[in-house]
DNA sequence: GTCGTGATAGACCGACCAGTCTATCTATCA
DNA sequence: TGATAGATAGACTGGTCGGTCTATCACGAC
């Protein structure tokens, strides 16, 4: 066979999904994303049970890819001072991009109006692993006041996500890394 | 008369949809508008075009209103640290209300997601009103970079519209408030 | 009185929505 | 060879969407 083996429509689906929902926004419809994944309908309510449990799966599986990357932001340094000011730094890079729509957990809460709508855990979920992540650097640092920091560096990730959504042309993330560099002082 | 004079279904429909833009997201349907402001549905029609235009002309009162509020958060003092201060303690006093939803500006650009809807014009002119008011701050401060700071603080008051529309039972404007306060000196 | 204006109520339209269903195809395995 | 499982295509349902339309009503000016 000279195609590789394509992935089966699950995987297609969580693909296509993950993307169309940054992109366009998690109210796409659902022809939209079976389309994109070239997949039949049955298969989306076979594997996820209906619209709700894809955006479900689909957040759980970007939560771990954005954790991952900010692992990956951290690690350009073994000095806790220096990561930490270098998550800005990508946060930077980030935003800058055209290609950057904005906070994906912010947008699915939005979005989603029924508190009740699975969503809204996988953010949750989410926000707490970054929170913890936070929290293990400043606790690294030596940081007298760990929570409170992380508290104070999360506003200012959200904040930068935010400006970035909004602000073309400008560097929040630079603006808000001064911020952060006072914050571990 | 016994019964005061009732505004006419413009004003109905602005108040009506205001309110539930806010409250249920922009995304509200026409006939929830409709209902909510005892208005026909000819009415909307022939005032605003259609929904479109009353989303803009929502957003353009709200800001005239929000920015009062900013102009009256700010209002506590005479000594210009203490005004800037004083609004992150009224923004602490606004996320904490267990009615706040989050910035509608940033909801109404996620909710629409097209990049022509003339929300977005109305959401950028507020922006940009509140930025020229705190570099009008900093400046009565005498601070050295009064738009680099001003667009530290809009980053740190956006992080705190986040941080309170989705984490609940913290505190989000006291940490902005600590790091304000080191914007300013 | 009568005309015009601006409002009301609500039927109606086409488009789209999420979700269900039938029928068909295609592999794999016995 | 035949049975089974998983996938495909796509018709279809009931509901909601924004927007248009007709018909009627209330009121002020002339």
């Amino acid at each position: 066979m000279a195609t590789t083996t394509q992935p089966g429509p699950r995987e297609r689906l969580l693909t296509a999904a993950q993307e169309l929902f940054y992109a366009r926004g998690p109210a796409v419809g659902v022809d939209a994303l079976l389309k994109e994944a070239n997949v039949a309908r049955r298969s989306l309510y076979e594997h996820f049970g209906g619209k709700d449990g894809l955006v479900a799966a689909v957040l759980r599986r970007a939560a771990d890819e954005d954790l991952a990357w900010y692992e990956q932001a951290l690690a350009g340094s073994t000095d806790p001072r220096r990561r930490l000011l270098g998550l800005f730094d990508r946060l930077d890079e980030l935003v800058s991009n055209d290609e950057f729509r904005g906070c994906r957990y912010f947008a699915s809460d939005l979005t989603f109006a029924d508190p009740d709508h699975p969503a809204h855990a996988e953010t949750e979920a989410f926000r707490q692993r970054l929170r913890e992540l936070l929290v293990r650097e400043l606790k690294a640092l030596g940081h007298r006041r760990p929570a409170r920091a992380a508290e104070q560096l999360h506003l200012l990730i959200e904040g930068t996500l935010v400006m970035g959504a909004t602000q073309d042309g400008q560097r929040p993330a630079r603006a808000a890394r001064d911020l952060a560099a006072l914050v571990l002082d």
